[in-house]
DNA sequence: AGTTTAGTTCAATTTGAATTGAATTCCACG
DNA sequence: CGTGGAATTCAATTCAAATTGAACTAAACT
């Protein structure tokens, strides 16, 4: 056990969500550290906060948590953390890892993200886009026609909206076939 | 003057923000599914749905549109008319158009959004991965050293983080040349 | 200058999402 | 099968963002 006696910092100089617990400060520094990286980028997002607290602190810890744990060293109420790790399981940015001599699940990361990068863009963008293209050829077909010059601009402004419909159909197959080289 | 009659809708079938106020019922209809087209790409986005209200509405009008009519058209408070219609200045979605013989300003659509894409893939987005870039070497830096294993593990997750932001990094100039193509 | 009209500002309110916490369910163990 | 702890559920609460509305400022008209 090396550097075994650099206790408890002040507690919460940590930003708000991570609690020290009897961890090293080191530790916990470490921690609320990853917790804010997570944090951030989810606020960027808009991804719930306490969601990606619960992801930064399994990121930021080598052995996989259990739920005790990680309600433990988190400032967040046990109803948020049962909803955050559902959310997380289903989305595959957490796996469970089953230890015997244990009663419950423990979580560590899934690192496996551009599955889960990929899903996201097939399911929601790409879903999008579909319904898009439909809206849109239907405004083009109910233009007001009372006055022709009129209903000209108007369908001219409607193409242009599928212009950029049909370049970003066009970037998606690109950011996957990103996504696939390295991962 | 073809379609001269067909007047007022039902108040309200407009799912909420148009009002029918005089004009007739296809010119209406066609302004609300606009709006509603907006209104829910901006849902999407987490763009407040007043100021995609009214870029929705002056889009769906072939002649500029003055903040009187705004204010008649939708269901929207001046206060927020106001700040929408600055909102949507400020970031080139909307231009203002001087009709002589009137005092105050009229607002059209500014179709070239491309350089409002542009801008915020610049702005938001590049600076975000700078700044994530730097956090993430500062995490690298701070691992808990005092197991040899665990900080391994720890650093092959950070690694793979970096491999992500390496990966949006080159992504990034790709998307830029692609809207350039056409547009 | 004085009045009217048009638009802006910003504190107060509303609205909706995130979070809490207490009741409930689920299980492992006696 | 009943007890105790662990996790889930969901109605109530909190919190932040969006919206309102009324007071204010600016310009236009007399």
């Amino acid at each position: 056990m090396v550097t075994p006696t650099t206790f408890a910092v002040p507690p919460l100089l940590t930003r708000g969500l991570v609690l020290s617990g009897d961890r090293t400060s080191d530790v916990v520094a470490f921690e609320s550290e990853v917790v804010d990286y997570f944090v951030d980028a989810a606020d960027l997002l808009g991804v719930p906060r306490s969601v990606a607290a619960i992801y930064g602190l399994v990121f930021a810890s080598p052995e996989p948590l259990s739920f005790a744990e990680i309600n433990e060293r988190l400032d967040i109420s046990k109803g948020s953390i049962s909803q955050g790790l559902r959310v997380l399981r289903e989305v595959g940015a957490l796996k469970e890892v089953s230890v015997d001599s244990e009663r419950s699940e423990r979580f560590e990361p899934d690192l496996e993200l551009r599955k889960l990068v990929l899903r996201f863009l097939e399911r929601r963008l790409q879903a999008q886009l579909e319904v898009g293209k439909s809206r849109l050829a239907a405004l083009k077909r109910s233009v007001p026609s009372a006055d022709k010059d009129s209903a000209d601009i108007l369908l001219l402004r409607l193409i242009s909206l599928s212009d950029w419909q049909a370049k970003a159909d066009q970037l998606l197959p690109v950011a996957k076939t990103f996504l696939k080289l390295s991962g």
